[in-house]
Parts: C-alpha cells; sequence; structure tokens
DNA sequence: ACGCCTTCAGTGACATTGTCACCCAACATG
DNA sequence: CATGTTGGGTGACAATGTCACTGAAGGCGT
C-alpha cells in the first residue's frame, strides 16, 4: 500500500539500510478515519505514533464544557504525548483526534526503545519532537494566560486560512480553538466584520483584509 | 563535599556501580545562590541539569508584565526544559529560578547522550521525567483557560502551605503563581477572610479553616 | 522617639471575557 | 411547504483584568 515509510520520517530517513528493514517489519500501518479518537485518557496506545499521512488535532477538553487545541501533529511527525500518556499514571484529559483521514506507523515500545537506545539520529529525533511539544504548550500557557482574544482570534484566522482566503469553521469550532465560548468568538467576529476586515456567511468566513489581520495578531 | 550523588536520583540509583563511579567524574557539582536564574532564554545551559539539593521555580514571563508559575523542580529531579532549551530554535521565554540555595550536577551532553543510549534504567527516568513535565503543563493549561480564580488561589495556598498554617507571600507573589494580576488576589483574599477562612498580615497569611478552602479548591 | 521612605494592600471605575437564557435565520429533509 | 436542526445574534449579568489612586505597615537613619 505505502512504500518505504521510513523515508518519510527525520528519524528514520538516516538510519543504515538493514535498521529501516527491520523497522519495515516490525511496525505496525493503521488508517484511521477523519473523526477517529487517536488516543485518550481512555484509549491510551501502548505504541508510539508516527503519522504518515493527514493530520491530528490535540485537544485539552474541560469539565465546563469547553475545549482547547494544543497543538497538531502534522504528516511527518511523531505524538510524542501518546509516549507520556503510557508512562503518566496522573490524571489529564487530552485526546488527540484524526482531523483527515490519517496514516499512521505504529512502532512498538520495545522495538522504540531499542531504536532509542541504538541509534543516534533516532534519539535525536525523538527528543527533539518531545522539545518541539513542550515549548508548544509553553506558547499555550503564555497565549491563555496573558494574550487578548481579539489578537488570538486573527492568528488562528490566518492560520486557519493559510494561503486562502476564506475559513470553513463555525464559531463554534473556532471557540474550541482557543479554549473560550462561541459567545465570545461571535461578538469579536462582529466587530471584525463591521470594519470590513471579514465577511461571514454560514460556517464560512472571508479574509477580506489580512494585512490588518496579522495586524491585530500582531499585537501579541 | 557531597558523596556519591547518584544514590539520589532514580535514574542513577540503579546503574551499575562502574557505571555510576564514570559518572560521578564527568559530572560537575554546581552551587547557586536563592535568586540566581538557573536558566532562560538568554542563559541556555550546555548541561542537564540534575537537582540534588534545593527548589527550582519555572516562570513563563509575559511582555505584559505578569508571571505565572509552570512547575517546580524538587530535589532528586531532573530538569529536563533545559534540554528542550537546548534543542529549540523557537522563541520562547521560560526561565528558571532559584527558589533556594540549590545544589545542581551538571551533566554534559556527551555524557547524557551516552548514557540514555546504553542505560535502560537512565532513559526510562529521562523519559519519565519528560513525560511528568508535559503532563504538569496540560494541567497548567486546563487551570489557565478554565480553573476559576478562587478556584485555584484556594489551591495554591494549600499547596503552598504544605503542612504548615501559614504562608509567607504577599499578593503580588500569589499573583505571580497563577499569572494574575495582584488586585484580583488581594479581592479574592479578601473575601476569603470574610468568609474567616483566612488571616492576612503583612506578606503572610494564616489559613484558619483548611477543610473549608479544600473545599474550594476541589470545585475544579 | 521622630519623621521619611519603600513596600504592601485596599478601592472604585471601567474594559474585557465568560455565562445564561433566550431568539431568530439558514439550511436540510420529507 | 412544514418542520427540525444547526449556526448565529443579543442583552443582562458575573468574573476577571486594568488603571489610577489612596493609605497603612514596617524599616531606617537621626
Amino acid at each position: 500500500m505505502i512504500g518505504d515509510w521510513t523515508e518519510r520520517f527525520q528519524g528514520t530517513a538516516q538510519l543504515p539500510r538493514a535498521v529501516r528493514d527491520r523497522l519495515l517489519k516490525v511496525a505496525r500501518i493503521t488508517h484511521m478515519a477523519e473523526g477517529t479518537q487517536v488516543f485518550g485518557p481512555l484509549n491510551v496506545p501502548d505504541s508510539l505514533f508516527f503519522l504518515y499521512e493527514g493530520r491530528i488535532r490535540v485537544v485539552q477538553r474541560s469539565d465546563v464544557g469547553r475545549d482547547i487545541v494544543l497543538y497538531r501533529v502534522d504528516a511527518g511527525e511523531s505524538c510524542v504525548l501518546t509516549t507520556a500518556c503510557m508512562l503518566a499514571e496522573e490524571a489529564y484529559n487530552a485526546e488527540g483526534i484524526a482531523e483527515t483521514d490519517i496514516t499512521a506507523i505504529a512502532l512498538p515500545k520495545a522495538a522504540f526503545d531499542r531504536l532509542v537506545a541504538e541509534e543516534d539520529a533516532f534519539r535525536a529525533f525523538v527528543f527533539a519532537a518531545y522539545s518541539r511539544r513542550l515549548i508548544d504548550l509553553l506558547r499555550v500557557v503564555d497565549d491563555v494566560a496573558f494574550g487578548q482574544m481579539d489578537v488570538r482570534l486573527a492568528a488562528r484566522l490566518l492560520a486557519l486560512a493559510g494561503d486562502f482566503k476564506e475559513v470553513s469553521a463555525t464559531h463554534q469550532h473556532l471557540a474550541s480553538e482557543l479554549g473560550t465560548a462561541r459567545e465570545v468568538v461571535s461578538r469579536i467576529l462582529q466587530d471584525f466584520q463591521k470594519r470590513e476586515l471579514i465577511a461571514q456567511s454560514r460556517g464560512r468566513i472571508a479574509l477580506l483584509d489580512k494585512p490588518a489581520l496579522r495586524d491585530i495578531a500582531a499585537a501579541d
């Protein structure tokens, strides 16, 4: 189905051919449909995940019914939070959701351990992945604790739009991105609309004035 | 000065004698006075730190003049954020402050790498440390994004008090623990005082009714 | 003891954000 | 066209953050 996936990852592409062949043997390739929970408090995987194709959204759920997106795992990255899940006894309530249909490589813990022990390149890859996520979380804490909502929303709209000039998302979705309430998003979007920075229709938002939005987002 | 520090850490106590002797040779022992910045954006160490004695407070500083405590590193733990700092190119603004006089073991990166590669026990220790911090940060995000201030403050007072019934901290200190403003802390403490849960004097807070505070803190 | 200075805490007005209880509009479906 | 579901708008209020002050408490030098 897919060929030599070890090409795809920084941590594996540099490994000797023999090691990579071994990996191709022991790893299982799994597919999951969009919307599937990849991992969560009640769904702790026993393997390390490498995301071959697709995107995973890692979300923190609150018990008051609000969510916040912690970060996204893109194709070519590994999902280290799963390893943290494996080791953690403490309670937490983050979960990973397949944001698209995904193809992932599940590497059994034993093989993972061995690889980390034996291969410098792989070890560096894993530590870099951990570090990246730590830094991502620092950023989230900073945003949530000190950032203003309009700034955060402008930034998120731009990020979600990418090169396009429209975002397909309900106010509720955006609220769940930022860990706030729908009403708050509605209010701010109304304001943006009045200032002609965006145009709204049901479930979609057109970014009319990206430079201005960038200005707002930069006030961070 | 200090004897065999390898006794002190989960990750090192289980290592073979020979390895530990090697460690004792390559590691540098450093002392720092209370208040010293152990690491920070402009002060990136090139070694991994093991905290032998004392406590480090890891703080996120905002550019609007507020702070928030991310977690504390206690004696016997390692400070993995420093390794993240080493690897990170991205900007961040967390820093570690010696909360007491500290004694730390600085293990050069090369020795660290070798140890991770060769010793299962040590590797497990390091990964556990990373996971712990990730989980800690999840908790912080949850608190900041979804927690109510009175709940968080009650919890923090109890945590800072430990077994004692008094906390030595100004309102400003408490605000910096929680990432809020002094006025907010003052307001909530006033309320607690009116309800006779605490008594205040300049720079100190007596916890009069810990059970009630625990009730408030549990509403999380 | 006395005044002086610095730090800490209290206060009211206001802005921002979160919560609640609604309403109405847009779309899908039979 | 009738109806149900989902997305979005609104006003009132609560909680939190900001600002510009005030005064109180304690340290210190004389």
